[in-house]
DNA sequence: GTGGTCTAGACCACG
DNA sequence: GTGGTCTAGACCACC
């Protein structure tokens, strides 16, 4: 498993880490029942609390990517796992709530393509 | 002027004032030296506190889109007015914010383009 | 509002007044838009911590019975309030929970409608 | 001997076998003096670890249910076999635990007399 | 004043 | 070893 966090972002810790395993488990690279790194470990190996870590997997168990068992772990739910259902709806609501603000603008629909062009481009560039 | 807030959003109302009126000064719809409305009056109308509508308008003028005079009033700064540039810049800003997301999501730019289509042509629906 | 914990029992605090605290919301005690106690006033009058009762509201506001507001406070959501519907469906997944007990015990229908009636005439010798 | 044990349930292993058994002596579907199956033929058959079946156990010889001779095995006490008293208080006591909840959610004896009439009938269906 | 985030550290229950 | 609960105390953003 993969985390990165950014303490430079206003993004709460605990929610950078749900947003990345939650995406890991919608897109399979976390199969159904797997179980993952307890929360010292992650905290350890993050350099963070204890108890921030346990608040992200507490998200993921209320929003049911996993499931937790006293003394034993937590493990992925197989019901999020892999659905492509799942990542278009998180995607779509995402980019509601960036809406009004693009309206707001008058940025145009077709402005927006090009501006999606143009940063794909760019960060597939860095990646590969 | 027209500003819209919603309480039942978690984002802070003086943002939302602010984001409101720079893209009102941006599209060109407060054109240069026109006079905002008193810190009173809008906090009057909002049914909000005097101190969120000044945080707002404090906002404003570090980022030069107003400048107030003492005893006088709020007046729309010339340089920040009706430019294109600047729409796309701040466009750009916010929807880098959000392509980690996406891309966490191996939401392809494709699906993002459809998405976008499927978006504006609700809103298009609802608006005119 | 009236909350009682006990220190003795075996259930968490913040589960306690999780318990409480909706209850009063779905009979009605509590009407839509009322403004809960803040977390810090609960705590003091418990004296507990406040962490946990700001676990309770958190959970209060992850089941949608109320709404917070950072900066102002918590709020009973309209859409759980005072409907004889869940008052029934929550009562029914308590019993479902202990029905399997009752039921290893060969406890008849019949003997557990006595046993309510006697627990019920009971307590209500004692509150009036 | 018949234990059904659930690993999703967030009910503690130990408990759900001290359960099964106490109510199974307390029937008397097992007689006096009957020897249980062994710690690890448990363990091994439940595909748990045999401290855990230890436990339940333990839980089961601190309530006089069970003795065990070192060496030799675990007996069902005659004590507490096939007693509609012990049944009763058992039941009663459960109940009692669960009647703060329906009455803080104004449940009336009547609408709970009718819920347990619910419930009944439908596990009768599913059972024979 | 309000809630939001994060910390360090403790003790307990479970396996 | 695991997660669950609770504590005290800090700093921040918002109103």
């Amino acid at each position: 498993m993969n985390i990165v966090i950014n303490n430079k972002l206003n993004k709460p810790l605990y929610e950078q880490i749900y947003e990345q395993i939650s995406a890991q488990i919608i897109n399979g690279d976390l199969p159904p029942d797997y179980c993952l790194p307890s929360i010292r470990a992650v905290a350890l190996e993050l350099g963070i609390s204890v108890i921030t870590v346990k608040k992200a997997y507490e998200m993921l168990e209320n929003n049911k990517f996993i499931y937790t068992r006293a003394g034993k772990g937590c493990f992925v739910q197989a019901t999020k796992s892999s659905s492509n259902e799942i990542r278009r709806v998180l995607a779509e609501e995402r980019l509601r709530q960036n809406l009004d603000y693009f309206r707001n603008l008058n940025i145009t629909q077709d402005e927006l393509q090009s501006l999606i062009t143009k940063l794909y481009s760019e960060s597939d560039n860095k990646k590969p």
